[in-house]
DNA sequence: CGGGTGTCTAATGTCGACAATCGACGCTGG
DNA sequence: CCAGCGTCGATTGTCGACATTAGACACCCG
């Protein structure tokens, strides 16, 4: 087994995320301390550690003496979040551009095709998960500690907080041509490039979440 | 009086800030709770809240089941959060380069002006305050509330952890010269010279810091 | 003499209860 | 009817005690 042990507080934090991923806790929600300590038949404390831990990582609203809540975000936190990862990765792949090699750059070309395909199937869940490992692929080459720690943060947060949109956003030949464009950047070793179209890429995401968040919260009123 | 300390939690952070900040603590040492408890009279529950958050500043290098240390960062580490910074602060000044009017860049000057009288006189604490002003001011124009963050938070862990050697770093020359530069890219308008010059002097700012810290575990060795 | 094992200790992890505080509601007075 | 104020309930903040675990030290065995 590859899990061994793990403490109530590592519990608590995947039982949110579980929540958060699911529909079990919506935006605005007050994440309550003494009702999830009943929940899950554990005191307050680990339930305050995770909640600590999460409200770091973006994913929990938290305001001194009122209580913990699920963020609402406005569409300018959205494009900042996203306009902030694209800043991150595309540093973090432009720096290290000219350790791929051609069995790398096969291998982006793969994650690539694997990408247009299911979403052409509409596998929405699969052409998460690919480009989650499309990016992390991209990115593992730079060992640059303090910058992955900001970098895996901010996608966790967005992972989690957007992963229900994820599959209304691009066409799959959308899908396919964007990132299409950054292997093509890498292989064309122009680092500017890389960079800019790395920005370009989240910036767009981030704007696009945003417009299906607008027109959600429009339908809803 | 302006602040009011509110909860047990943020007076055990300034706490700890202090002894960071002096010689109270240092890298290597562990941060024992019922020790701190003791001291300041409270209970251990506060104190691990404050340890949590440190230890999401990245001040507190916390070992699950084992303790809270202050970080003892390799060389490569130290670098590695200045170029981080570089990137972030890089980023948000060029993002916003022509919001800059003639005032603020005279206000720019101004503040180069200081540091390198400052300098000149080894008033070094005078050097940082003033740095720090010249940082804020060139950055507040940006509000991409992510970035703010991460700028932030990374500017406290390093600014907390090497707040002692600052003074060692740079010559009077070097100083005012390395910051007038960046003012004159702004000046110039040239976004990508702005973003490589801020980079560049962050990523210099750590490989002499952590020149320091070689030079001065080899001489306790 | 060296490797492995058992115990011991000091630190963190968790618990249930109590105190302090914020926000909401209803009351009063104009 | 509305504005201001006091009370109340629910939730977070803090407490002291107990449980659990990582690491150190001494001991045993090959």
């Amino acid at each position: 087994m590859t899990i061994v042990k793990k403490t109530y507080k590592d519990q608590v934090v995947d039982h949110i995320y579980q929540m958060l991923l699911s529909d079990g806790l919506q935006p605005g929600d007050q994440v309550k301390e003494s009702l999830l300590s009943v929940q899950m038949g554990i005191s307050r404390a680990p339930i305050r550690e995770a909640l600590k831990e999460l409200m770091m990582s973006g994913l929990i609203d938290y305001r001194p003496q009122v209580g913990n809540f699920v963020p609402v975000l406005t569409p300018k936190q959205i494009i900042d979040s996203y306009t902030t990862r694209g800043i991150l990765e595309g540093y973090a792949v432009m720096a290290v551009s000219e350790a791929f090699s051609a069995d790398d750059m096969d291998r982006l070309d793969h994650y690539v095709d694997d990408m247009g395909e299911a979403a052409c199937q509409q596998q929405y869940k699969r052409v998460v998960d690919v480009g989650g490992d499309f990016h992390d692929f991209m990115t593992a080459k730079n060992n640059n500690m303090q910058l992955i720690e900001f970098t895996s943060r901010l996608s966790l947060k967005l992972h989690v907080l957007f992963y229900k949109h994820w599959g209304l956003l691009y066409s799959p030949q959308e899908i396919e041509q964007r990132h299409r464009a950054i292997v093509d950047s890498i292989r064309a070793q122009d680092k500017p490039v890389i960079e800019q179209v790395i920005r370009a890429h989240y910036v767009e995401t981030g704007t696009k979440i945003a417009a299906v968040q607008i027109a959600q919260s429009e339908t809803a009123a």
